[in-house]
RNA sequence: AUGUUAGUUUUUCGCG
């Protein structure tokens, strides 16, 4: 905003690609009241908003969940003769899944390709983690054969929402299996996969496996981070191995990771769930000295 | 010419 008024004051006029920065700044901080005063002042500075604008306060509405506001402002936009595309309608469809109103995200699905607007990967990946996120497994590989057929290539953020949701079920071996394929297709795992996996395999105890996850991404030559380190503690902690929970987050420093409020609260549950409770209030007061020295 | 918009992972506790 300073640099916005800064701008102006230096006789700078803002145009809409400026007006577009500031309206998402605010919309995803969710100021709305902000965004909106933007919005009015670009519209009364006689600059038209297009369809970047509309998408970014659409989405900003459809984080939240006012899917109503957001269809309003969809049909403002298009009362505005501001043609909707693919980002339009991916942001409505990612708000009503995540609304759980499945027959509005599909609805829009349909308008979008009857209107001869192609879905891309991301509108997959978002009808994908909709019905994933209902546990609707079936539905979920329908989506994901049919974008294949249409020639739309998943990237490893639709592996990464597959991985995840077999792994919250159980059926790890699965989800090493699209690990498999996503090397297989000369693509990238990266370190969102890796995590999930470890975790996958932390969740049903078994810790042998995901540290083989953990040492087969370093041989990769990935770094593994906090929410690695995090998974692998908590999985130790779950397992009744608070040793080797310590022992990892001995290791953190020399790895060039610091642990964070999660790290801690794994571990203290941990260990007093283990009923060692000197070693937790030993992990608490290194916590609280470390605070105060930040302070 | 260039700049702006959509999808994914880890912990505890509480509330619904």
């Amino acid at each position: 905003q300073t640099l916005f008024l800064a701008m102006v004051d230096q006789g700078v006029s803002p145009d809409v690609v400026t007006y577009n920065s500031l309206i998402h700044g605010f919309c995803s901080s969710t100021q709305w009241e902000e965004a909106m005063k933007y919005f009015k002042e670009m519209v009364d500075g006689g600059i038209l908003p297009n369809v970047v604008t509309y998408n970014s306060l659409l989405s900003g509405l459809c984080k939240v969940g006012r899917m109503e506001d957001a269809q309003t402002l969809f049909l403002a936009m298009v009362h505005q003769g501001v043609t909707p595309d693919v980002v339009t309608y991916t942001s409505l469809i990612h708000g009503f899944c995540n609304s759980t109103q499945w027959e509005e995200a599909m609805r829009y699905f349909k308008e979008m390709v009857d209107g001869g607007i192609l879905p891309n990967v991301i509108t997959y990946t978002t009808l994908i983690q909709g019905q994933c996120s209902v546990a609707n497994w079936r539905e979920a590989t329908r989506l994901f054969t049919e974008m294949m057929d249409r020639q739309i290539s998943p990237d490893v953020v639709t592996f990464n929402i597959l991985i995840g949701t077999l792994c919250r079920e159980g059926r790890v071996e699965d989800a090493q299996r699209f690990l498999e394929m996503i090397i297989q297709r000369g693509e990238e795992p990266d370190i969102f996969t890796y995590n999930t996996l470890m975790d996958g395999y932390c969740m049903v105890g078994q810790m042998d496996e995901a540290k083989k996850v953990l040492e087969s991404m370093v041989g990769k030559g990935y770094k593994p981070d906090v929410v690695s380190y995090n998974t692998l503690i908590n999985g130790y902690c779950r397992s009744k191995m608070t040793n080797e929970a310590m022992r990892l987050f001995e290791k953190m420093p020399g790895n060039g990771l610091t642990p964070d409020i999660v790290t801690y609260s794994a571990l203290l549950t941990g260990l007093c769930r283990a009923g060692r409770f000197m070693a937790a209030q030993e992990i608490l007061s290194d916590m609280l000295g470390l605070c105060k020295n930040k302070c």
